[in-house]
DNA sequence: GTAGTTATTGCAAAAACTTGCAATAAGGAT
DNA sequence: ATCCTTATTGCAAGTTTTTGCAATAACTAC
């Protein structure tokens, strides 16, 4: 068992169950080292696991990313993808050649202080997905 | 004819027709006065301007943004919302009861501007939207 | 280990969204 | 006013995402 028994404590500890479908997904997912879509997750889960179907991955996506054990991205056109929590971190997608690259959460960290005391809210972490023009497409 | 000809003069510059489709659903957002969701869109947009479908509501929110007379954003749950373009703002929406706030952009110009000094990239210019927990909901 | 509780899954059907293509009609040219 | 070009729409069928509910199985307590 590799890293799988610490994503089941966590769970246990918040009352909820570790399945072999919340397995096959957050196995998935761990091994991707990429965000996927839920279509791609479904795909590569059903190699895992004979069987899980499409529904169970929608539900069990959103049910990590309540629980903090995913993280959800919008992609540019609008769709959620999914990737493991980790390092925080945010990304800039290129409105021309799609490119994309991260950025580390470190740099919005003043922003979002400014953000809370601005507006009255807390806790405020959302991932970010920002559009622009990459270094490449941009020397015109 | 109220604001519609403002509309269809900056379409027709770029070489694009205005047509009774892209002015039912302008119309709707024009006096929604805040987002609506696609099929939201469609339903209104059916009032105006019986026998229009859902496949051109959702071409052509995707084509008046692309041409920046709509603005998408990002609704609690993933999906894409729309509204009239106007007033450059942002949205935070409280994790908890979920209601939500326009934040003005001017605030975020400074890190718009760190940004894209750090990251490379330029004309960075994505609607956001935080997740947080309002004023009176984080009165514990 | 066994039994009980209830979180979780699968199934099936619905709703939301997308795509390709032929028919239509907006706007420019005559 | 009429014709022509081609942007745009509607239709129909596909794919993706959601939902309700009965059946299952994970964990707890004994």
């Amino acid at each position: 068992m590799s890293c799988g028994s610490e994503y089941a404590t966590q769970l246990r500890s918040r009352g909820f169950r570790m399945t072999p479908q919340r397995m096959a997904i957050l196995h998935v997912l761990h091994h991707a080292g990429t965000h996927l879509s839920p279509g791609e997750v479904y795909r590569r889960a059903r190699r895992e696991l004979t069987g899980i179907t499409e529904p169970t991955v929608y539900r069990t996506l959103e049910f990590l990313v309540e629980n903090g054990l995913v993280q959800p991205s919008h992609s540019g056109n609008g769709h959620f993808t999914y990737q493991i929590a980790g390092r925080d971190h945010h990304h800039i997608i290129c409105r021309a050649c799609g490119n994309e690259i991260e950025v580390d959460h470190s740099l919005l960290e003043n922003f979002y202080q400014i953000l809370e005391k601005a507006s009255g809210f807390r806790s405020i972490n959302s991932h970010l997905t920002f559009l622009g023009v990459c270094p490449s497409c941009g020397s015109s």
